[in-house]
DNA sequence: ATATTTACTACGACAGACGAAGTACGACAG
DNA sequence: CTGTCGTACTTCGTCTGTCGTAGTAAATAT
């Protein structure tokens, strides 16, 4: 059946990963497994995709790391989305609106095709 | 305002041209203006954009070219849709309501932020 | 003892989008 | 008759996000 391509997803990783940490500061292996989980395990994110959106998203000041060790002495690179993230997550969602209403005046819903008389 | 990024559109160009191309054959910069009416100027293709698209789409037996000549003695590359570019225009269809449908676990409608507590 | 899960990092390749620039022809204004 | 505008592209080079491959290392399960 038909997969989600990375090329639709481009650019909206970010956002997901966003979503995520305003609840909560987390980490990588958590992030992916609440996005697998959240989908319905309709994606899974591939992991330096998601690492490199981590190394984007702090260069450009949307999240803040930090390190902690876990009670099982795991070490782990927290996230935590500061207030430029919140504010680029909140223009992504409109973005997203527009782009959405936009792409579906080119999708035919249940194989309707666009009539030719008129 | 929030404007649609290359980004998100990414992998949806292609869509958008065989959307137009399931009613008649067309050309480049009549698919262009009429991406851009349809849009309702939301979204505007760059034309390198458009005709890579052609030209990629071409390669992949989703459409076919023959040339022809306006009224006007204007030469025109015409583009038709095949066999293939239904059934793929068909697949990106599909794929497309998967994605909105998991995007959409991630986009807060109306500022709404998940809540902490439950 | 070994495999699997957790939790990453580094490197390199690729594809689609796009900016800049150029070509060429017709129509139309001044 | 000169110049600008609209039409209809092409070429070239660059950028960015994604992803494959691979490797490290510690904790946990078998």
């Amino acid at each position: 059946m038909a997969a989600i391509s990375s090329d639709v997803i481009r650019g909206y990783n970010d956002t997901m990963i966003l979503y995520l940490l305003l609840e909560d500061p987390s980490y990588g292996y958590e992030i992916s497994k609440r996005i697998r989980t959240l989908s319905e395990e309709k994606y899974i994110i591939k992991e330096t995709t998601l690492y490199s959106a981590f190394t984007r998203m702090e260069k450009n000041g949307y999240i803040e790391s930090y390190f902690e060790t876990a009670e099982n002495g795991k070490r782990r690179t927290y996230y935590r989305i500061t207030d430029a993230g919140r504010n680029y997550y909140r223009e992504k969602c409109e973005e997203w609106n527009l782009t959405k209403d936009v792409v579906e005046r080119f999708i035919s819903e249940n194989n309707l095709v666009p009539s030719k008389g008129e």
